[in-house]
DNA sequence: GTCTATAAAATGATAGAC
DNA sequence: GTCTATCATTTTATAGAC
């Protein structure tokens, strides 16, 4: 914490907090290498040089922006498989969340971004990621009936499968291939069709 | 076909060729938008004007060496599921086809090239590319018994496990992610668990 | 803390010799 | 067709006023 500051009014943010969310969505939209410091400030509404004295470089703001956008991707997939009710109905409730399939997964498109898997520090986050999200699914299936080998491998493919799903739909301009996608992976969960 | 002069012989490749091939490693490995002219230069070894006097600009390169990537990849998708053989065999020699699950799918990583997807003769080889392996793929789901409806919807599953599987190996930086992932694609091709 | 102005380096592209 | 030299622009980052 280096805000020492009067904290903000509750509808007026920081120029930090601004500049964030701005990263937030533009590596959403084009990754973190295809963003440069000019389009953020842009966004944001921030002067120049104020980018450089909230972050020492280009790679400390995505850090935080990327750590951010993982935290709360995996806090929004806690509230789908980690709520309360049955196995199947915590299962159907995370392959039912609605997705932007054309916008692509902002944790998932980082995979792809070089500036991201060149360095350890931003690469962490998406592993934390999938890790916890791989270990959510894992647990409803394993709640299913299935056994601790088999739920893991098939907590992979459905992972797998929303993530490979988001590539198809972007590839064929076609948002209604995740949601295809998505059947098969209900049908591995154990779920009926509906 | 400007390319008028005698073929080249068995061991030398042309500049252009050579200039297409050093684009294709290069936008395999960190895509076309991070890609900058000056590096297909240097990994091709032809000098700096050569590139603009075999194409107009960057974005023709890119145009040229993603066409010759997406031919080549469903050519090899092909071989696998389009030669002879029972359906179960050839769905099988896919999913088993050897991977380089840390290195990721040349073609699927272009859905995340802000370059490639804001430009229509960029993108239009990844269409090409996932439609005709999909064809593929949902004509042996087919042949192994299942609807036409069924075929359809778990060959999207199938090919987004591949391209998702892609995404997990590389965000947990464990290559068994793939593999592991394409057990439950088995599981819905009909395929026992060898 | 925030801003405007600016500098060093890299990028996309061109000119012109050979 | 291929090369070296060069240019205009953009990118990343810094200086210094307020």
């Amino acid at each position: 914490m280096t805000t020492t500051t009067t904290a903000p009014a509750a509808d007026v943010l920081t120029a930090r907090e601004r500049l964030v969310r701005a990263a937030q969505e533009l590596y959403g939209e084009q990754g973190v290498d295809a963003t440069t410091p000019r389009q953020v400030l842009e966004r944001s509404g921030v002067g120049q040089g104020s980018l450089y004295h909230h972050f020492p470089s280009k790679t400390d703001l995505a850090r935080t922006a990327l750590v951010r956008t993982t935290e709360e991707s995996l806090d929004r997939a806690r509230g789908t498989l980690a709520g309360g009710g049955s196995s199947s109905g915590r299962l159907r409730a995370y392959l039912g969340a609605p997705r932007d399939a054309l916008a692509g997964c902002a944790v998932g498109r980082m995979t792809s971004d070089p500036v991201v898997m060149a360095d350890p520090t931003l690469r962490a986050p998406l592993e934390e990621y999938f890790t916890g999200l791989l270990d959510l699914v894992t647990l409803a299936l394993w709640e299913q009936g299935f056994s601790e080998t088999e739920a893991h491998d098939r907590a992979m493919t459905v992972v797998a499968t929303v993530q490979g799903g988001y590539v198809l739909a972007r590839a064929l301009g076609d948002d209604t291939a995740l949601e295809r996608a998505l059947r098969g992976a209900r049908t591995l969960c154990g779920l009926e069709e509906s």
